[in-house]
This record gives structure tokens, sequence and C-alpha cells, in this order.
DNA sequence: GTTCTTCTATGAACTACTTCACACAACGGC
DNA sequence: GCCGTTGTGTGAAGTAGTTCATAGAAGAAC
């Protein structure tokens, strides 16, 4: 119990709230264990639960017109998602799949979680601050996508999974970089562009030594000439 | 009084709350008005208010890395701006400009929403139902642009426009089609492309009979036609 | 009216991406 | 060890967008 409720506390969505009401939420949540590339949930079905990542990964897609499957984004530990479906009841806009060999989540049922909500002011009010956050956040993206060239977006895009995604980061033996647990293919599919694009745009970056590329890996060897970029 | 509270129930935030509450926050707002180009916001300013267009047009804008302003929306009376601010109290992401010639707007102080907000708790739920709906939309936006090209782009917004912004709509004279009152320049920066670009996809449409154009304004003959382009 | 500004229209040259084709390296299964 | 699969690296050809230049038409200013 008290393992799930230190879970819940890191997760943005509810971090803000008190510490009582997170132990109530968490108490009513249930793990369950999904295999590498196992379906946690998909685009269409309807949306009746929240994932909280307790151990591995989830790979968030969506099917573009073409029936090309695009990563949206990447979760590991203490992220979540489901919160949309969790708030206004529609069917889920994207799929879910385990991403990394054994993967747990912590679900919590839309019905649980809105008896919770219910006798919980304070709460809603901080999860209005925090959707909020996070509106800010997407349209951002959409205008980096709309004005920004591939070489910007990159390098924003890794810096952005460096400081925001700690549990893809390993500390790099014998060098000072933080290395990125992603293949170039799911960075392209993130930005938008081809795999190939991805792939010589980020050689240029290793030839000016900002990155080192590795097989399913990128070490950000000098953030500060990334963010100039970005 | 009365008019206000008509006003504030168009609004999509606040359409699912009880009408005294309404009525309680209507009275907390003030009448504001802006000649024809004017300043309602900066980006980067302090974000302390809330503005429901009562009356004429704002034009939403965002700078571009480059410098190049991008109009990101085009609200109309009773639609709104400025609620992230609200509630999670940030500086201002985008401008805000009077479209339209006599602009008035119905604006609530951040410091007045919130106390009206702490004594409701049934508004707050309805706000995060209504934020996860707009966080919906903007990432489909977000996957809009990153996988389809203009031709889809511009039919699915042209649609869009016409059935969310009745505001801009005009039913033709002497034609069954829909007229919406926008440049293509703003069709451009809607769209993240060149007004050229749009101009000739524009053409295409208006030779296979879609649409029909005129200074200032695009017709929509055959919304099936788009819809299926879309 | 005449002029100024805004908006639409269109073509030519350019560029940042795309797709396709292929080579090769690393890792896993057996 | 070998082999199948997954991932990276790279070049050639194509294309959807870009910018730049220029023209005309519709309103607004006077």
């Amino acid at each position: 119990m008290n393992e799930r409720e230190d879970l819940i506390r890191d997760v943005p969505l509810l971090a803000r709230l008190p510490e009582p009401d997170l132990r109530a939420l968490a108490s009513q949540g249930h793990i369950h264990s999904y295999r590498m590339g196992a379906v946690i949930f998909s685009e269409g079905d309807p949306g009746e639960s929240l994932h909280i990542v307790v151990e591995g990964g989830i790979r968030i897609t969506v099917l573009s017109g073409a029936g090309v499957e695009a990563t949206v984004a990447l979760l590991g530990p203490g992220e979540f998602v489901g919160h949309l479906a969790l708030l206004d009841g529609r069917p889920r806009s994207a799929s879910a799949l385990a991403a990394a060999q054994p993967t747990k989540t912590l679900v919590v049922t839309r019905e649980d979680f809105l008896g919770w909500l219910a006798e919980r002011p304070q709460a809603a009010f901080a999860l209005l601050e925090t959707l909020s956050l996070l509106l800010r956040s997407t349209d951002e993206a959409l205008a980096d996508l709309a004005f920004l060239d591939l070489p910007h977006r990159l390098a924003k895009r890794l810096l952005n999974l460096a400081a925001a995604h700690p549990e893809v980061q390993v500390r790099d033996h014998g060098s000072d970089g933080v290395r990125l647990r992603i293949t170039q293919a799911e960075l392209a599919s993130m930005l938008g562009v081809s795999r190939e694009s991805v792939n010589k745009q980020l050689n240029v970056l290793a030839h000016q030594g900002s990155v080192r590329l590795g097989r399913g890996n990128v070490t950000l060897l000098d953030p500060e000439a990334l963010r100039s970029l970005a």
C-alpha cells in the first residue's frame, strides 16, 4: 500500500493533492501486469480507467489517416495515461502498449475516481491547474511543429526527453552524458518525420559532438549546444 | 445583467454550470471595449483575467521562433480566451487582438473567478470535463499537422470553422453555401503553411466546385465533398 | 473621383523533406 | 556457432512545400 502511495504522489496529474486523499485513491487501485508488446487499450475503446506506470514502460500510439502508426509519447514509471477518458468519459483517442519487458500499471477505474473526486473539492482544483498546464504544453508542441524545422524540433525533443523522462535516462559509464533509451524510429514518429531524416540529423549532431549514437540509444554530450539550437 | 448571463451560458467552458452559479459569475464581470486592432493582452503578460467575447471578434496569435506571427484561433461572440491563465496563473502564452470593429468582452478576473469557484465544487467538475475535451481537440490538431498534407488539413479546417464558428458564417444570398469571413492569409497561419499554398489549394477546390472564393471570404458549396477529402 | 492599402492570383526557382533501395552491424534464439 | 530480426547509415530520385517576384482587383481614405 505504501508503495502505491509513493507512486501516485509522483504522478503530475495528482502530485499537488494532500496526502490522505492520495492514500484513499491509491487504495482503490489494482495492479495489472502486461508482457512486452501487450495491448493495454486500443484507440476507440470505451475509456474507463487511468493507468499509472509502476514498472516498465508504455508506448502511446495513434493511427494516422494513411494507417501509419505514430508514437505520441513514451511513458515511464510515475507517468500515466487515460486521464482524459477518466474526466470526460469519451472513447480512447490513442492506443497504449506495454513497451518494456515486465510492465505493471496501477489501474484506477472511472467510477472509483469520480466517487473519490466528488468528496474532495480541493482535489478537483489541483487537477484543473494540472490540466491547464498540460494544455499549454500541447499548444506549444503544436506551434513547434508548425514553425520549427527538423533540426530545431529534434534538439528540443531530445532535451525534453532528457528532462521529463528520467526513467529512460541512464548515466553513461565513462562519460558525462545522459543516455536516452530510444530508437531513431521512435524519435521519428514522435517528431512526425521519416526515420531517415532523423538519422541524418542525428549524425549532424554527432559530428558536432553534441550527441553520441548507439543501437537503441542516444547520449546527450553537450546539452548547452542543443539548447542553443532549440 | 441578464444579457451578460445569457452570454456566459453560451461559453463552452461554463455551459454546463447551474443557472444561479452562472448568474453569480456574470455579475462579477465587467464589460471592456476595444477598437479594431487593439491589443487585449500580449504574450508574456501576467495572466489575470478571462475574456468572453460579447460583440465583435478576437484574433489569438503567437510569435514563432523566426518572429513570424501566426494566428492560432479566431473567436466570436460566446467564445473566450484566458482560461489557462485563470486556472494556473502562468503568463499569457499568446497575444489577443480585437479583430472586428467594435469588440466588447466580458472580463472576469482571476481573483473573482477563484473565489467563485472555491464555493462551487460542482462547477470545478464541469470545468474538468471541458478542459479534458479541449485537450483532446488540441491533440487531434497535433496529429493532423504531423500526418496530413495541406489538402486534407485545409478541408478539415474549413469544415471546423463552419461548424464551430457560426459567427463568421453568413448565409450567402442567392446560393445554398455557408460563407466564412476569413482571409487566405489567416487560413494560412492557422494551418502553418504559406499564404500562396493556401491560395493554390483553395483554387483547386474552387475548380472542383466545392468552394467559391471572394475577397476576405470563402463559401463552402459542397461540404460533403470536403468531408470526403478530410 | 484618385490614390493607398489590402487581398487574391500565379509562375519560377529553391529547399527540406519524402520514398525507395540497399548495406551492414548488433543482438536473441536455438 | 549460425540465422533471423531489428536497428543504423547513406545515397539517388521525387515532391510538397517554400520564398521571391509581379500583377491585378476590391475597398478605404481623402
